[in-house]
DNA sequence: CGTAGACTTGACCTGCGTCAACGTGTGTGG
DNA sequence: CCACACACGTTGACGCAGGTCAAGTCTACG
């Protein structure tokens, strides 16, 4: 994945929820990008950290982390090739935590002047980085009612469904997709011990649900999963869907 | 508190983390708004309902909620007096859960389209609430390791030390500040059940660090029980010195 | 072919849930 | 002004989901 295609992508993502015309398209493809490698299980944003850039993932895997102040981490958000896993930090310098790359992954900078920049000149562009924050808000408040109110088992067919249809290039379901977290990131993500992580994905093989191992997800019945997992993708499409896409500009 | 003096101080909300002109603090204080009072235990925006205004709180609180599948409700966030709590559907229509009143409430509804029209019109207004948004994400991904990472009495402890300095006007630390839930309505907000949260307040009650009652929180040392809830008020504050104020135009 | 990180499994422990009873304050109608 | 109801808070007894600890096993890679 280089340069312009990992840009490509982040446009593609931002037209499946809101209505850009060619120049406002332009300007995306456009931005400057400096991409960095960076090893696995490396922090890329420390928290609180404050940055001038923010990071597009080209590919790979990222979570967004916050910590006790034992050290003890939860990852908040996965971010998948094509996100822009910090666009927040344009508007608001600190405070949604840090980035860890969950397995090599590659990024691409993009100086957050650049970005305000084109959210000044097209304002249509602002509103769908706002719309694109906001998502990733909707799928946070999803996460804590995962974390806070379901058993183990469910909490992680809510994940494997949840990333399921955000790694689709247009919202689909995969039923086989890549997913190169290992079963302690899982477990910090699901605020659950790699022990338990272990066992509950052992349950949801056994049953017939998914496979889980080399990094990839294998889903084998999705309709089961998505029951097992108490999972409605309302929120992460919802706003697809044409009449729902206003523009600033046109009210 | 009426219908202009609750518009003042969604104002100095915004204010506090954006510089704003006089032009744009009068386009937010002409706002057309629609006051309606709400009982306790109310939903008033359903799950999964799309509205078209949003709802500034007057008087009262307010907890956003997510549901399971098994109709286990989970507070997300609490929204004070002042808070626009779901200025987010202005942009993104649905996918952040309902509202419901913890006691008797007052909302200004404000349309969407308004909203929108004075967003157009002053792109550094866009950018206010577009970052009054991304502070609402802060405060959920802390609710996120709160609920994933802390046992239950941290956990309370770091929501009392959460509410204590969002209810000061300018984020100064309050000991003694309105907290009107129940226990059963804490725990909700918490992941716990209402006799956990009992046991938990009374374990801060005895050792001198705060008192639950009467709709009240009483912070008797406000050292003590940041520790004990590991808080650390960064995420809340951090863009609210002048220099992290940027704004759209002048980049 | 050795080493290290990831995965797997078993045995045991504990924080919190569940259930159930009881206390307490407040508003309401007789 | 009492009495009654009802919502909220409090406390005890007990069970279990998931944590902890520890000992392997598997796999990739130098």
């Amino acid at each position: 994945m280089n340069w312009s295609d990992t840009l490509q992508l982040f446009v593609d993502r931002l037209t499946i929820r809101s209505v850009l015309t060619d120049d406002e398209r332009d300007a995306v493809l456009a931005l400057p990008a400096h991409a960095i490698k960076i090893r696995a299980r490396q922090d890329f944003v420390h928290l609180s950290e404050e940055t001038n850039y923010s990071c597009l993932i080209a590919s790979g895997l990222v979570g967004r982390f916050g910590q006790t102040s034992t050290g003890v981490r939860q990852i908040t958000a996965f971010h998948l090739p094509g996100d822009m896993a910090d666009l927040n930090s344009a508007v608001r310098p600190i405070g949604l935590g840090g980035l860890n790359a969950l397995c090599e992954t590659v990024i691409l900078r993009i100086p957050h002047d650049a970005i305000r920049v084109a959210a000044t000149r097209f304002p249509a562009l602002a509103e769908a980085f706002w719309r694109d924050c906001l998502l990733d808000s909707a799928i946070l408040m999803q996460w804590v009612v995962n974390v806070g109110r379901r058993d183990a088992r469910t909490r992680l067919a809510h994940i494997l469904c949840e990333m399921s249809i955000r790694s689709g290039r247009d919202r689909e379901i995969l039923l086989n997709y890549q997913f190169p977290a290992t079963q302690e990131q899982i477990a910090d993500a699901a605020a659950l011990t790699s022990v338990h992580v272990n066992r509950s994905l052992k349950s949801l093989r056994n049953t017939g649900l998914a496979t889980v191992s080399g990094g990839r997800v294998e889903i084998h019945d999705w309709d089961g999963l998505a029951r097992a997992g108490e999972f409605d993708s309302t929120y992460l499409v919802a706003d697809t869907i044409p009449e729902r896409q206003k523009r600033m500009l046109a009210t």
